[in-house]
DNA sequence: TATTGTTATACTCTATAACTATA
DNA sequence: TATAGTTATAGAGTATAACAATA
């Protein structure tokens, strides 16, 4: 039953994320450096389970945009220092929005006295990760 | 949150599948046949959410392996009639108590009070579908 | 020599188009 | 002509290998 959720909210984004012009990873990678800035991209691709290679044209695309910014390491000139820039951050926050919209609305689905127990649920199982 | 969900349930059935030597889509294939028959391959892809192209591999090696029937169909000798065989019927209910045990397992990390909650919700937000 | 980022390549999954056999 | 199934082909997404710069 995952599955299908899993696609159903992805069919839910993907509509909103086209809207504002941004991939769905480069989403991931925006809201992680919206968070916290990352030293080397390959600690960032680890962190969202994704190869390092594969992050390069998102982040290409991202300073592109001036939505981060990715500056050589002064004491390791190897990697690169990542963070979200305030437009970046602003745009993160409005996609957020969005889509927090969408999945309330879907969430009202279920009945309100469910609601509370499936999120906590939910929260477990992604959490605890093993 | 889904997503990561997902993601950990489909690690967790991997090595199951992979021990019964069956691939996701083929135990896929093989417990909607094992539900109810079939008439035209087409009408199954559609129901799985597959392209009619994509099953006929996996069709071709349940049936070599004797796990489906799939013969023409007398009345429109263009169509199959699919069916599971009993032997695919008792590799289907093997591969599923071992992949519910597997859920069991993840499921005891929610408290208990919030299983049900969780489950019925999960149902809820899948089966709806719109 | 080892590591970061990059590029080039190969592989997997999926979708599209062309073909056959029936109708 | 239209449809079910099949095969061949092309495209996206992803992973692997080779490379350049820095340590």
């Amino acid at each position: 039953m995952a599955a299908p959720l899993t696609r159903r909210l992805l069919a839910l984004e993907a509509p909103i994320l086209e809207r504002y012009g941004i991939s769905m990873w480069a989403y991931t990678v925006l809201s992680r450096l919206s968070e916290k800035e990352y030293r080397g991209q390959n600690v960032l691709a680890e962190d969202i389970g994704a190869d390092k290679t594969r992050i390069i044209d998102v982040l290409d695309d991202l300073q592109d945009r001036g939505l981060i910014s990715r500056d050589p390491d002064p004491a390791d000139r190897r990697a690169r220092l990542l963070a979200a820039t305030a437009k970046g951050r602003r745009l993160r926050e409005q996609v957020r929005r969005a889509i927090r919209r969408e999945e309330e609305q879907l969430l009202s689905e279920v009945p309100s006295s469910d609601r509370e127990a499936f999120v906590r649920a939910l929260r477990t199982l992604t959490e605890s990760a093993g």
